[in-house]
DNA sequence: ATAGTATATACGTATATAGTAATATACTTA
DNA sequence: TAAGTATATTACTATATACGTATATACTAT
């Protein structure tokens, strides 16, 4: 794999946000709109993020209708995976997550 | 550990020269004048990414008389380790990573 | 102290990108 | 068809940062 390659999908991960959508996705798919409501950030915003993770297959997207369904790129080929699963997995403790998942299961926007 | 501190390390670790520098660090100590030759980089260049890689405890420094010694932090219980070691030990099949190597085994600066 | 070597910092410039507001597109339903 | 909902894109602004040049600092040796 290329240098160019590792640094762009470490770049795609260097971002409060991204990283947020990241760990919400993690184990199932949900739509621009419920990662909006969850994360509490606007529609734009998320539609540019998911842009940017889905252009280096880090997320795959499939529409459905009217919704457009984002998940985490399982290909277990591809270094994005190995990253990806690398975030999962060693840093479920990150505060900032552990909200997200609260605000996830109540199916609203977080409080705090 | 938070958000701001998981999105600092992966920033920190999404630049070419900077992970070359990683690469090149890990298993031994070299002094910011080796860091320059075998990466073909200018002394400035080197100072600044080994600067910022120092403040967020990715590497440390030694100074021994004139020279500043820079390896990568092994302390295990550091979240910027997990990275470090996740990079150096799942992307060995990087080229630029595999000539940087073949540069600082012949002790001079890469040819191509 | 002076000169020489190694390293760090400051400054200007260029580029990238995150955020917001507005608009455009895709699809559904009446 | 028109209206409504979901998503994507554009245009703008502000901030961050990579790079080169020049300069400053730290140390050594004479």
């Amino acid at each position: 794999m290329s240098l160019k390659t590792l640094r762009q999908i470490f770049k795609a991960c260097a971002e409060d946000t991204r990283l947020r959508i990241l760990n919400i996705l993690n184990g199932r798919e949900l739509t621009v709109k419920e990662i909006c409501l969850y994360l509490g950030i606007s529609q734009p915003a998320a539609s540019k993020h998911l842009s940017r993770l889905r252009l280096l297959r880090i997320v795959i997207d499939r529409r459905e209708g009217n919704l457009v369904y984002y998940g985490l790129n399982l290909n277990p080929d591809l270094p994005q995976r190995k990253v990806v699963s690398f975030i999962t997995s060693h840093f479920k403790n990150v505060k900032a997550f552990k909200k997200d998942n609260e605000a996830m299961y109540n199916g609203k926007k977080k409080k705090k």
